[in-house]
DNA sequence: ATTCAGATTGCAACCGGCTGCAAAAATTGT
DNA sequence: ACAATTTTTGCAGCCGGTTGCAATCTGAAT
């Protein structure tokens, strides 16, 4: 079907080596060969096999890249990110959907099969044991948006939530806010286990202040917006912490359709500003997370390990910031 | 490194034919042997290399997945039902950006290399020549929201713009609008080319209207928002069909920021209908794209395409319906 | 027990490309 | 012009599998 090395050989009249090293850097071939092969390549429009190759030389250049967040659109911007980076850099994603499942085997046999060179799990909900399954197999893997640990098993990239928790509780005492809401992702992302305690610990060292918790079943716009609903019929607090963007997009639509308003009746802050927070109609007061370069460190770092299989596992922080808009009462 | 055929065979005292058989079906392995064979490669965690066995196959069950549109939230719930029926087939998605370019020569070249066995280019504004060059170099492709054609090149499915426009123009008419205004997506993209002629057809028949025609810069919340932020400068129509929901939903904020309500002041109807078309604070009425169809269909149309890789090049459209919500005035 | 078809097995060659090694060619120095 | 180096080249074997073929084995039928 395809082109062959050989073919090429055959037409550039040397041998099948000779066309090899043409195509492998640091190899010694002379100019006058690589001029032929080069044309004979052009003419029978020849290109390598990757994947023949990779036999040998033992990398693909292909990058496993697992998500389960395929119903949030910071995650689209995500993609966008890692996907260009990648490129750049000549490797190859490799997309794999985790859909429902939180169990690493069936990814992990299969991106053994494609013998990946390097794993990227992009989500703030999996637990480390997850990515851990691909270091124990020897699969070089970098945890995006993962939870931070001291002393980690795999490397991390991200941010701190528990200091984001920390930041939200600060960002609506300082306003004045007296009954707080703590609005969260779903009950074992990890990233609402982190921002919660952070959040928490701030408020608990507060005095007079009052504090509700609750938890939505997904970071996405339905789940925020059941659960503010849920909120609005039982006494809900002045100000709410919302497990992200997403989340609280769905919050603010439900106290629109009760006939509030943000930040007049209820104020909103929430996490990630992707996009759509800054859009006009949103305009939503948040904490932003890097995550260009989330993203881009994340990349540097899966590079790093496969030079250095045995590199020690790292964790990488990035610092939050609160962006001021409009869903919150100012200062 | 990783486990082989070899190593497995040796453990379980066959020879390598043997370890190969019993992975590959309708092959020939008693099932004595299969048991010996199937002990010792748990015992080693074995796992066949996909790669080394496309050498003698000629299969890789990789699918090139090329898009440009990592602006537009529909996208993300296409790369979402992409990636689980590539799955659910056993195939794979090998992720490709395009960013800026519209030339596939790098996409094309880095596919081969990489011996995808089919692509799929999913993209409502690139031209059918795009896929075309992987026909040509005879790598099964399927232009998804592609570009109708009574007989074309490559196979395409998605929907008929043309009548989409026609659609949105009845649609308003039928609601008395008489100063009607379609403000389009990038101005070269198909989709937008296609609809336009559609819309235009449909009030050109008409009576007493006024129409104004103009384009935003990309199927993207800002370039929608600055059209219509220049609309409502300069006399602006009752209604308009925009490119898209996403572009409906920039020129929505555009509207309220000017101190103009939808339907009240002005009317959108919109083309997509994707998830946060719904959402209660945006509610667009729209019109809607089957896109699980319109993937489901693509995957579907792509493996028989690697089958028969002759087969004759084939145009699946589906229809699109309006979905009323509350951006239209009522009829 | 013998025959024979069908199932199972191993050998060896091959998929497309890489690379250690030794031979051949080109370059350098004298 | 000749020897010593250095560079370039081809051979052959390997990477991890698959597969056509012929040999062997199996079990049923005679």
């Amino acid at each position: 079907m395809a082109v062959t090395l050989k073919e090429v050989a055959e037409r550039a009249g040397v041998s099948r080596s000779a066309v090899s090293r043409t195509y492998t850097d640091g190899a010694s071939v002379s100019p006058k060969t690589r001029k032929k092969v080069e044309k004979a390549a052009k003419e029978l429009g020849y290109s390598p096999n990757a994947l023949a190759s990779s036999l040998t030389t033992g990398r693909t250049k292909l990058i496993g890249l697992i998500s389960n967040n395929f119903h949030n659109p910071l995650f689209l911007e995500v993609f966008d990110l890692f996907t260009r980076r990648l490129q750049e850099k000549g490797l190859r994603p490799l997309l794999v959907n985790l859909t429902d499942e939180t169990d690493p085997e069936n990814s992990l046999r299969m991106l053994k099969q494609y013998s990946v060179d390097g794993v990227i799990v992009a989500s703030s909900t999996l637990l480390p044991e997850f990515a851990k399954a691909f270091h124990d197999a020897k699969i070089p893997v970098v945890h995006s948006f993962g939870r931070f640990a001291s002393a980690p098993d795999v490397h991390v990239v991200g941010v701190d939530n528990v200091e984001c928790g920390r930041m939200a509780a600060r960002t609506l005492l300082a306003r004045g806010y007296k009954h707080i809401g703590f609005l969260g992702g779903p009950k074992g992302a990890t990233s609402t286990i982190d921002r919660r305690a952070g959040f928490m610990e701030v408020i608990g060292q507060a005095k007079g202040i009052k504090v509700k918790v609750s938890n939505a079943a997904a970071y996405s716009f339905e789940a925020g917006r059941v659960a503010m609903l849920k909120e609005l019929k039982a006494s809900p607090a002045e100000a709410y912490f919302c497990g992200d963007d997403v989340m609280s997009i769905g919050a603010l639509s439900a106290i629109e359709s009760a006939g509030l308003a943000a930040p007049e009746d209820i104020g909103i802050i929430g996490l990630n500003d992707m996009e759509m927070a800054k859009w006009e109609n949103i305009n939503l007061t948040t904490i932003r997370q890097p995550i260009k370069q989330i993203v881009d460190s994340s990349v540097e770092l899966v590079m790093a390990a496969l030079e250095d299989s045995n590199r020690h596992p790292e964790a990488r922080l990035f610092s939050c910031q609160v962006i001021e808009r409009g869903t919150l009462r100012p200062l």
